[in-house]
DNA sequence: ATCAAACATTTAAAAGTTTGAATGTTTTTG
DNA sequence: CAAAAACATTCAAACTTTTAAATGTTTGAT
């Protein structure tokens, strides 16, 4: 079944720094790592640990555009996601 | 806001054993701690603590009776979850 | 070609989580 | 009341996650 998925995505979103990315993800549409940076005043190594979580887990969409990751939401996983847990009600 | 909340709810969630006891009480409608120890092979003392952590979550109702501690989905909190997660995309 | 910017990787320390043995509490049964 | 059943708590070991310093890679600007 996708219990891997759910337990993975769940994972990611569980940390205040992923689920604020996921929010400015749904507020601005699009970010790069150097904005995650900014934004939360982590250590570029460890913007780079959270991304690569976020989309490991399939919750967020990443694409090299010159030098800048540029991060998207992955929303057909994350409605996936939220259907999921709707389904156990 | 309630991020603290989906923080917790999707900590919760993102464990193997949490989310079997979560998708068992969605199949099942109720379970005790007993009944978990047998479906997950965990000692007590791990199924409490799992226990405790679902039900501080808000995701999982406990209740004492007599000496059991039936347990139910809180199925408000499951579609808040799930509402904040569909309002991202 | 040089330099800098953006991101990835490696590594190690600190912090947090998971697990079960031992023990404690409460409730039911004989 | 004694024994057992169900669950909670404490504790320590094993494991995982988070973090940043150091370093590496790739791309773009001069």
């Amino acid at each position: 079944m996708e219990t891997r998925f759910v337990e993975k995505a769940t994972n990611a979103i569980a940390d205040k720094y992923r689920l604020s990315i996921l929010m400015e993800l749904s507020r601005k549409g699009s970010l790069t790592s150097t904005d995650i940076q900014e934004m939360t005043g982590l250590s570029q190594p460890c913007v780079s640990h959270h991304v690569k979580l976020l989309t490991d887990s399939g919750l967020v969409n990443a694409q090299k555009e010159g030098r800048n990751l540029h991060l998207t939401l992955n929303k057909e996983s994350l409605q996936q996601l939220s259907g999921f847990l709707n389904n156990l009600t």
